[in-house]
RNA sequence: GCACCCAUAGUAAAACGGAUAUUACGUCGGUUUCCGGAACCGAAAGUCCAGGUUCGAUUCCUGGUGGGUGUACCA
């Protein structure tokens, strides 16, 4: 598969520039950039490079933009590019390019223009993550989403991804919820529904423990014998561990999340003691009041910051588990690269970690990439422990509601069966892509109407213009076949397939930053372009190569869309 | 106290130093002899404040203001 069309002007464009007259004055190792036009009207693509290079070579931007320009050698690839502005280089591209990208994109049906990494990763990818002997909450959604989205990207590039729920499995709550399983269990609402009566269990104990010291350390007893190893609270601990499992299973089914692993907590119970052995042997972390801790006094935002890697009392901490969680990723999985997908207030611990782990040598990428919270009406932050939160799996039936209401009205003859797998499909699409829409940092306030909209710029418009491409050959009675002489008669034609063919330019740059928001946003525009594209071109009333062209376009938009939805995890549907 | 994140039309968001700040919801007004109108076309409305760097700043830096979060034995 040839490169993308930016990749090709750029590498005319330095062409021309080492072909100047001040080609020798250039700054070391400088490389022209291609970016895609922000305003069509000046052209397809354009290069600030005339601007950046006047100030150093003392001339003006527009006479360095014309010589580069005197040297450029467009082929056939692009018309002669003007100078605009400041110093701006646009370029357009030639109907001819744009014939032939659409016949080799319908060649590579499989990556649509998409190379393959050179160099693939190994990658843990770490999300979701939640505590068990809870229901997950909207907050967990982000986290979730977000990190099977980058899995799926990560993988499409052609790295090995290994997706890792880091279930929390181990924590001190199980104090409170062992106490409460051999005080206040009910059975029977066990028996039907594990989730909610764990979920009261705890709720249950943490109130009384708000004003009952005593009640807390009885709990911190019971945890304590489970960490001894404690047959009965063993057991207890394993029932738990279990049916919060089913529970979860339940949630990621329907949002087809998979993991390679669900490697918790209590995965790396042994582990513990022999790493603060090793970082106290190799004088990495040290005695300070009765607790051993790492000190990070080359850092000065972290002088007064140490992590506390095993308690005065012997216990360890999150901190401990987590260089584990390291070892074991880059030592039995081979990672060269770790993913936290992880909430912003966890930085200052990342941070952390992520410099014990550079002390003690180890050269694996770790990236923290986190989210900005998802905040109650009162503008804080949802807490389980508090009780008031939306759990996850409400949202998602009330999504399924809402869209199957759309349904009923728009197309009341589907079977009943059909029309439930649609609604879930456009339900659940649409609370992903209100999530995976946005930039990942942004804090909102939890709003039912917002996450589950379906007019706009949602979901539900993608898969519209999905449902179009595939109306076209349920019509036509046959799938598409390749053949003709492809040949573009109108703009709107045009302006489609530059953006099909931009698809390879914009799935790496989601993994730049780990901005899914950004694909989220091209497929919107791909969606309005073939709507345009819709309203401007017939296509079966039309004949020969132009019905066919139009045929394929269809075809590849179509393509595009279903791929590009299926790396944000969100599933199309033939009818809507 | 210190640190981190955030601040964009009435509301919710986008723009990882570029041209006239881009969308959606809502408001107002249009489009259907035509392949799915869950569509298309048009209008009004905006970058927290004060400096700085730059040919160019929503974006980078400094200082404010406002909100969120974290900060030695929870995770």
């Amino acid at each position: 598969m040839a490169k993308t069309f930016a990749d090709q002007l750029a590498s005319r464009l330095n062409d021309a520039l080492s072909k100047t007259d001040f080609a020798g004055e250039l700054p070391e190792g400088f490389n022209a950039q291609i970016d895609q036009a922000q305003n069509r009207q000046f052209g397809d693509y354009q290069s600030n490079a005339a601007m950046i290079l006047a100030k150093q070579l003392r001339k003006n931007p527009r006479e360095v933009a014309a010589a580069i320009i005197e040297q450029f050698d467009g082929g056939t690839l692009s018309e002669k590019p003007e100078i605009a502005g400041p110093g701006f280089i646009n370029f357009r591209i030639t109907q001819e390019s744009l014939e032939s990208v659409l016949q080799s994109l319908l060649n590579d049906p499989d990556q649509l223009g998409l190379e393959k990494a050179a160099e693939p990763k190994t990658i843990v990818a770490d999300f979701s993550a939640p505590n068990v002997a809870k229901p997950m909450h909207v907050g967990h959604i982000r986290s979730t989403i977000i990190g099977d989205c980058l899995t799926r990207v990560a993988k499409f590039a052609g790295h090995t991804v290994i997706s890792d729920n880091h279930i929390g499995d181990w924590g001190t709550q199980f104090g409170m919820i062992l106490w409460g399983w051999k005080n206040l269990l009910d059975e029977t609402a066990l028996e039907t529904d594990p989730i909610p009566e764990l979920l009261r269990i705890y709720r249950d104990v943490n109130a009384k423990t708000k004003d009952d010291e005593a009640l807390k350390e009885v709990c911190k007893a019971e945890l304590v014998k489970l960490q001894g190893g404690d047959e009965e609270n063993l057991k207890i601990w394993e029932r738990c561990i279990e049916l919060s499992k089913i529970g979860l299973q339940k949630i990621y089914d329907r949002l087809d999340v998979k993991f390679d692993y669900w490697l918790g907590e209590s995965f790396y119970n042994d582990q513990l003691a022999p790493i603060v052995d090793e970082l106290l042997a190799a004088g990495i972390a040290e005695e300070s009041d009765g607790a051993i801790c790492v000190f990070f006094p080359e850092v000065e935002k972290l002088a007064d910051k140490p992590t506390i890697i095993r308690k005065s009392d012997g216990g360890f901490l999150y901190a401990t588990t987590d260089l584990a969680t390291i070892d074991y990723r880059i030592n039995e999985l081979k990672a060269d690269a770790i993913w936290y997908v992880v909430g912003a207030p966890q930085q200052l611990h990342f941070d952390q970690i992520f410099l014990v782990s550079e002390k003690r040598g180890q050269k694996a990428e770790l990236e923290f990439i986190p989210f900005g919270s998802i905040l109650g009406k009162d503008r804080k932050m949802l807490r389980t422990r508090s009780g008031d939160t939306v759990q996850l799996a409400d949202v998602l039936d009330e999504a399924v509601v809402r869209a199957r209401v759309i349904i009923d009205e728009k197309n009341p003859d589907l079977p009943e069966e059909e029309k439930a797998e649609i609604a879930e499909i456009i339900g659940i699409g649409s609370v992903k892509y209100a999530e995976l829409s946005q930039y990942r940092m942004t804090d909102y306030i939890f709003d039912w109407d917002t996450m589950l909209a379906l007019k706009g710029n949602t979901a539900p418009y993608l898969l519209n213009a999905y449902v179009r491409t595939r109306a076209i050959f349920r019509k036509l009675g046959k799938d598409f076949e390749p053949g003709g002489n492809l040949t573009l008669t109108a703009d709107a034609e045009k302006d489609l397939i530059l953006k099909l063919a931009q698809f390879a330019e914009v799935v790496p740059s989601v993994l730049n930053d780990f901005r899914p928001n950004t694909l989220a946003a091209y497929l919107y525009e791909v969606a309005t372009t073939y709507h345009k594209f819709w309203e401007a071109c017939p296509v079966l009333k039309e004949e020969g190569d132009i019905r066919q062209t139009r045929l394929a376009i269809c075809e590849l938009t179509g393509q595009v869309l279903r791929c590009g939805l299926g790396l944000l995890g969100i599933r199309t549907t033939e009818k809507m």
